[in-house]
RNA sequence: GGAGAGGUGGCCGAGUGGUCGAAGGCGGCGGAUUGCUAAUCCGUUGUAGUGGUAAUACCGCUACCCCGGGUUCAAAUCCCGGCCUCUCCGCCA
């Protein structure tokens, strides 16, 4: 969520970021509940501060034994003129809040922006050649994941995995958990998988994406569509020592989408799944921090994959494709050779403060001041598309397929090999 | 799920209708004392909005004692609803 104050200063380039994003705001309206609300809480000001002073008089009058009546009579009155103007301001603020959850947050300049910009590619990892059998081939004809019984005991795009691929999901997990932990140093959570509404709206997927989330009929819970949206959520409504900060999360957990509106896209396999894996990570920084280490979470990221040894790019997304509450975001594409196609397995994002103001998230600096902390987040990585890459680049046959060599390593010696790499 | 108790400032904790933004303590900050540490003493210490102003400095006003309603001239205090925590019982992995 944006500041009022700032919205006023930065009206054009505000303007400009809803345009970029396609959303559409009524600027005007928006402005005049800013100046109804206002006045009407002057007035609400004025009008409490002389209730306040006659009140204080009835006590000092009775005190003294003399007649409060009249005193009695004219704080009704205002009480009454109090009321309505509160019902006025609450119906004015109810408004302006109807149209601020829907701005989306600022742009980074370096976002490619205007009519035909489109992502940046910022890195080129290893070779892009298109070679061997698709992953769904040797999926299909190894039998280790069934899509068919997926479907029978829930529904398409909810895969079962079986055997060596219910095995490489695991120590995929593992791996990436204890490389964030030991060579990046961050801290493993386990977060809940049902979150409330509230911190939905926090992070920001509510109440724009509600479509995308899976809700329970009788509870007012939501499926998280990512780690992200609990573990940002740990620190809603409080206030953080700076020395705290930088504080850094790694959380594993499942990630539920409807993929509403993409119906026709990636219809079978892995690619578009309805329940996946992902290793999440999660900062929460001093603003002035914020960009560099956004860079270093980038690296982070990355090295999953020059760790599995797959190829892989990294493209700065242009203003449409980046998120409702993101201000920059990089894709990290790993290479799928025998699909012969670029796979999105990671988004780091830089929030700036947009989440942190939606979820009161501070830290009181060296001035003593409350500010509202940064918030990042990149996933480190997501599975499924990661195990396309590896089935297609570490195949044996058509039905068949080898661990990256790391992961063999990993599996023999545990987290101990993180020192050497 | 049933029964009971309770939610007050960074923390502990007093306050049951009227100078209460809230005693006291701890912690924090500033200072005095001090060979170092500890101890002691003095002072200070919430957040947000808004007006005086150009000001993150100062002064005034308003709001906030879990949240939302209500009663009253006046609510941390009384009433109603909700949420949460704790204890006991039940159920279960």
């Amino acid at each position: 969520m944006l500041d009022r104050e700032f919205i006023i200063k930065n009206r054009e380039l505000v303007e400009k970021t809803c345009y970029a994003k396609k959303v559409k705001i009524d600027f005007n309206n928006l402005f005049s509940l800013f100046d109804k609300r206002k006045n009407l809480l002057n007035s609400l000001n004025l009008l409490r501060e002389e209730k306040n002073k006659n009140s204080f008089e009835v006590a000092n009058r009775r005190k003294n034994g003399e007649d409060v009546n009249p005193l009695l009579e004219k704080g009704k009155e205002i009480s009454q003129k109090i009321k309505k103007i509160e019902d006025g301001l609450s119906g004015v603020e109810i408004q302006e809040f109807e149209i601020l959850k829907w701005i989306p947050n600022i742009l980074d300049p370096e976002v490619p922006t205007g009519e035909n910009s489109t992502f940046k590619i910022v890195k080129e990892q290893g070779d892009f050649s298109k070679k061997g059998f698709s992953y769904f081939d040797i999926l299909q004809n190894s039998g280790s994941v069934d899509f068919k019984r997926g479907t029978k005991i829930s529904a398409s795009h909810f895969p079962l995995y079986i055997g060596k691929a219910a095995y490489l999901e695991r120590i995929l997990i593992n791996f990436m958990l204890d490389l964030h932990t030991t060579k990046h140093n961050y801290t493993e959570v386990f977060p809940p998988f049902l979150v409330n509404y509230d911190t939905l709206f926090s992070t920001g997927q509510l109440p724009k994406l509600e479509e995308d989330m899976y809700k329970l009929k009788d509870d007012e819970f939501f499926l998280i569509p990512t780690a992200e949206v609990p573990v940002t959520n740990i620190y809603k409504d409080e206030i953080l020592t700076e020395k705290s900060l930088p504080i850094k999360f790694v959380a594993y957990s499942a990630c539920f989408r409807r993929e509403a509106g993409s119906y026709g896209k990636d219809t079978k396999g892995l690619k578009r799944l309805h329940q996946f894996n992902k290793v999440e990570l999660v900062r929460f920084t001093k603003p002035q921090d914020s960009k560099k280490e956004h860079q270093e979470m980038l690296k982070e990221a990355e090295k999953v994959l020059k760790l599995l040894d797959l190829s892989y790019r990294v493209i700065l997304l242009p203003d449409y494709d980046t998120s409702f509450s993101s201000s920059k975001t990089y894709d990290i594409e790993v290479w799928a050779e025998g699909s012969g196609e670029f796979l999105e397995v990671s988004s780091v994002s830089n929030f700036l403060d947009f989440q942190a103001r939606r979820g009161k998230i501070r830290f009181k600096n060296k001035e003593g001041k409350n500010v509202f902390v940064h918030t990042l987040n990149g996933s480190g990585l997501a599975t499924p598309r990661t195990v396309i890459a590896i089935i297609e680049k570490y195949q044996i046959s058509d039905d068949d397929f080898d661990f990256p060599p790391i992961l063999k390593d990993y599996i023999k010696f545990g987290k101990e090999i993180f020192k050497e790499v």
